[in-house]
DNA sequence: TCTGGGGTCCTAGGACCC
DNA sequence: TCTGGGGTCCTAGGACCC
């Protein structure tokens, strides 16, 4: 969008490194501008309680990802400010992928709106990196009319540095001789994993750049930020990142949360300090585990672990877990753990007020194993046949069930059913 | 209108088992 | 009577990422 593709021009034809990070400029921004031509060169920000995205041109007043809408109003005046419409940004990140599908079968998806990609072996058919990423963003451009900014280099992290440092619609190609001048004169928050805690402890002892860590030696680091940390920054400063592109990668929990605003003054005194009556709690806890429970039988998924989150007036936050003794995609039997959870943090919200309940299930399993469930009828009768049975589909998954066996107080009943 | 919604990974203590 | 070490699982919190 803004200015001419940078490709580094010490590029190497042998030796070069297979790895590109690719990532959508300012992602829900940009699709916005894609499709409303008023928005094409102006600011936009995406999100007007907290900004999900801000278009480079909203970025150059100095508003960034996160900030409240307020404050990013007012540093960019002029901003248009949209609601975001997730669908459509969903849509674009299908279509993204598949054109990265089409590159190499070999993508490992990080996020809505970016990827690695090993295009090693495929020089003969496809050539070198660098003009496989070249490729890619004009395809990405053409088919899908987003601005993409591609990174190549030997590992992840470097690529990833490097698409970073290209940013916005670049292309920059890290050679492997040339790692180490590329990444020491980076500021520490470069680093993947180094966020404002640990680029304050860095900083208040002097150390600014990744060469300064570099100097620093892993137990150093070690006793500075803990073992894991520590010995991390140790090497991506040395440039050591052995990790392989991994496609197919399952993510291992998902949630839901909603955040429910500050609590009114008035409703305080007139229930309790969470403002709100433990019936408005409950029902918005019951509309996420719907929410989420749906998500995950859409996506063959089961899980153990039934999280809380909360969040408080004062923006503190608890979590709250417990762990099922089986794998389910359950509603009710996850709305049982969550209300279980919410019941022994009633107090704790009583205290300090309410502002966002969130649930997650986590321990995630694929739901694939053949089970053979048995539900207690009454639990979910009225002694009605049919609603017991939506009971099992809903819990296992309605193509998983093809057959019921119905025990009563004398007989047993075996129903087959078809799968639909 | 102070601060959204979706995730990952690590640490640390306690229970429990061998 | 006193005394190990190793491993796994669960829970809670925190840093970080997009």
């Amino acid at each position: 969008m803004t200015g001419p593709a940078r490709v580094c021009e010490h590029m190497f034809m042998s030796g070069e490194g297979t790895i590109l990070h690719a990532d959508l400029d300012a992602f829900y921004a940009s699709v916005e501008q894609r499709d409303d031509p008023r928005l094409r060169g102006r600011p936009v920000i995406v999100g007007s309680g907290v900004v999900l995205a801000a278009s480079y041109e909203a970025k150059a007043c100095g508003v960034q990802t996160a900030m409240g809408g307020r404050s990013a109003r007012r540093l960019c005046p002029q901003a248009i400010v949209v609601e975001p419409r997730m669908s459509a940004y969903t849509a674009a990140s299908r279509a993204v992928f598949e054109v990265f599908k089409q590159t190499t079968p070999m993508v490992e998806g990080l996020s809505i709106d970016e990827a690695f990609l090993d295009v090693g072996g495929l020089r003969r058919i496809s050539g070198t990196p660098t003009e496989i990423a070249v490729r890619l963003r004009s395809d990405v451009l053409e088919r899908v009319g987003l601005p993409i900014t591609v990174g190549v280099a030997r590992t992840k992290f470097l690529a990833k540095v490097a698409s970073g440092v290209a940013k916005p619609d670049g292309l920059l190609v890290v050679p492997p001789d040339g790692e180490l001048a590329f990444l020491h004169p980076l500021p520490v928050e470069r680093l993947w994993g180094v966020g404002p805690v640990t680029a304050n402890k860095l900083r208040g002892r002097g150390i600014a750049t990744v060469g300064h860590v570099a100097q620093l030696g892993e137990a150093a680091l070690v006793s500075m930020l803990g073992q894991a940390s520590g010995r991390h920054l140790h090497a991506l400063a040395h440039n050591h990142d052995p990790r392989r592109v991994q496609v197919g990668r399952r993510r291992g929990s998902i949630g839901s949360q909603r955040a429910l605003g500050r609590t009114p003054t008035s409703a305080k005194h007139a229930s309790g300090a969470s403002g709100r009556t433990p019936d408005d709690i409950d029902a918005v806890l019951a509309g996420l585990v719907d929410r989420v429970t749906r998500r995950m039988r859409a996506a063959g998924r089961v899980g153990r672990t039934v999280v809380l989150r909360l969040r408080f007036d004062d923006f503190s936050r608890a979590t709250r877990s417990h762990t099922l003794p089986w794998s389910t995609a359950h509603t009710q039997t996850i709305l049982d753990a969550a209300r279980g959870l919410m019941t022994a943090a009633m107090p704790m919200i009583e205290r300090q007020g309410l502002t966002l309940v969130g649930v997650a299930v986590g321990n995630l399993d694929n739901d694939d194993r053949g089970v053979q469930p048995e539900l207690p009828f009454d639990r979910y009768s009225g002694g009605d046949l049919d609603s017991a049975l939506d009971a099992v589909r809903d819990r296992f998954g309605s193509s998983a069930v093809t057959r019921a066996v119905l025990l009563g107080r004398d007989q047993g009943l075996s129903v087959p059913l078809l799968p639909d």
